[in-house]
DNA sequence: AACCGCTAGTTGAAGTGTCAAGTATTGATT
DNA sequence: AATCAATACTTGACACTTCAACTAGCGGTT
């Protein structure tokens, strides 16, 4: 068995505070959602990428990828939001496997309501922190990491 | 009601990555440690902060704070832990309102078997990948997330 | 010495996430 | 045209997290 590296000050620096930031963002982001109207960041999440989707529709596949969830998570999800009334599941025409999310009117309408006060709270909790230099830096790095994590992510295809 | 700002390209850039990181990067190291142990990313943080700690304990308040975790999660957490035979608690000497989680001899072995593949995993998921430059950055920048989400963080202690 | 607010921690219930197993459809192979 | 692997998704059970409510001890006040 060889010896593993170590981590040296800076990735300790970097993977802990990576990890801090991992658990105390989405719980305040979490709360301030929870209170505006009663859903999670994930939730949020889905409602946002499908208000943006052409048609606001998207197969669950899809859907799943831009959200970095599993199938299964969404299915779940997607099941609850049905239930408020804000997606709806519709066949897709061409292929009789797939799922489409639909954003409802309903759904459009909630989502256009939290979005000030979720982009409010991303930045007083993170951008207001940082530089113009430093959201470049992060960008930057971020996606490199993505990279790492999963080399073909759709925010990687944007660009 | 004023007009929110929106995010420009950058910012969407970096809050995009930090969120796809932030769902993929603790999913991949779940499974690294499930496989390795039958253990969480979770777990193992408690117990790794714990065989850090001066004596290989520290009071559920301090341990909780080290994890970022509420005491309630910690509380069932470490009831899983002693299950296993990893943590015992103990009584505070000075303050019965305190309880000390202590890192058995048997959760040491587990965490320093463990280690070495966990930090090969942090290794090839996210530090491979960026330049030194790139790491000091990261640290620097997570930091100042860090103060902002919470400006008493223990990792802005240690410095 | 009784009270009161604060700190420290636990618990049970309800909601979420994960995992393994299952269904149905498609496209490719023979 | 029958088979077979792969894709797309759903479901149910179990584990985990959160939330609200609770117990209990400490320190300061009157």
């Amino acid at each position: 068995m060889t010896e593993p590296r170590w981590l040296n000050a800076d990735e300790r620096r970097a993977w802990l505070a990576l990890l801090s930031i991992n658990t105390l963002l989405p719980a305040a982001l979490d709360t301030q959602l929870q209170a505006a109207g009663k859903l999670s960041l994930f939730d949020y999440n889905v409602l946002a990428m499908l208000s943006e989707a052409e048609g606001r529709f998207l197969p669950m596949s899809e859907l799943a990828a831009r959200t970095s969830a599993s199938l299964s998570r969404l299915s779940h999800v997607v099941t609850k939001l049905q239930r408020r009334g804000w997606v709806e599941r519709e066949a897709h025409p061409g292929d009789a496997r797939v799922t489409v999310a639909h954003l409802t009117e309903s759904g459009m309408n909630t989502i256009v309501s939290l979005a000030p006060g979720h982009v409010g709270a991303v930045r007083a909790l993170m951008l207001d922190a940082m530089s113009d230099d430093d959201v470049a830096d992060l960008a930057r790095i971020g996606e490199k990491i993505v990279a790492r994590l999963d080399d073909n992510h759709w925010i990687l295809r944007e660009r």
